[in-house]
DNA sequence: AAGAAATAGTTTACTAGTTGACAATTTTAT
DNA sequence: ATAAAATTGTCAACTAGTAAACTATTTCTT
């Protein structure tokens, strides 16, 4: 059968969908190749950042919405990073609650490789400018919060 | 132990990454959500997408680079497409190629969906202005090409 | 105080993508 | 002409996420 064939308006709106969809998974992808040499993903990163961020231990929950991620995968993110003794899971009073401190190694790691994971980050939006990073930044998160 | 905590300079770069990369993993979850009433993702409404958009069949390799995805989900993409008989596989005078042409049904499918899925996209995007959707579309252009 | 509902973390089963190896075929280099 | 290299599509095994069901616990309602 001969290839068929529709008119659709252009519309912009999905292209930039489609695009931010593409890059977002390209940077993704990129971002966890790098990490892996440390055998984590930019995920397992990030959840020690939020933890080092946070000035006191923080309960998965609220970990897994800080990362806007589910509860299911934030288990799995911590069970790794407890098993390289980054992180420990500390019990609480109330006792449904697993609260996940920063270990003295966790923050040796990330003070370690500090310098190093900026100068990724910079070079992977160095097409940017300070001033488009900011601009970006705002168009993003305006379209975050519906 | 007790919590650790290393002072990390705050950087846009970083944080403009981390953004768009959540943004476009929610943006693309709601999306494949959202066609799946149609027994379909995202990424298979697209390979219609671009079939329709081009004016011949297309080799399964060239469908790989525009939708930027491996060969190995192209077929498995294909393979639902063509069981729903949106697509067929036509072979070539190459015959390592399989060209893939939009079938009448395909065509049909995609005429009758676009107004709808027009209606949708506006929605993902509607915190954005016209103009807001221009900047954030070459904004990522520009990040997409390094 | 007791039963119902909500919450936190885990487990299981699934999904949509990946890479790497393979077979068939074509192209390139001698 | 033929051997080596490259290309295309497929398959198998893997990955990082999800949702839904489950357990243990807490909170809410009466």
């Amino acid at each position: 059968m001969a290839a068929m064939k529709v008119i659709v308006p252009y519309i912009l709106a999905e292209q930039t969908l489609v695009k931010l969809m593409r890059i977002g998974d390209q940077l993704w992808r990129l971002s966890d190749e790098w990490f892996a040499k440390w055998g984590l993903s930019d995920s397992h990163y990030n959840v020690l950042r939020i933890l080092n961020g946070a000035d006191e231990p923080l309960a998965q929950i609220e970990i897994s919405n800080r990362l806007v991620s589910s509860r299911a995968n934030v288990t799995k993110i911590i069970d790794l990073l407890e098993k390289k003794q980054f992180v420990t899971r500390l019990s609480c009073q109330d006792r449904r609650v697993k609260k996940v401190s920063l270990t003295k190694l966790g923050a040796k790691f990330i003070s370690d490789t500090q310098t190093e994971v900026i100068k990724f980050t910079k070079t992977l939006m160095q097409p940017l400018s300070e001033e488009e990073l900011k601009i970006l930044y705002g168009l993003l998160e305006k379209l975050g919060k519906q």
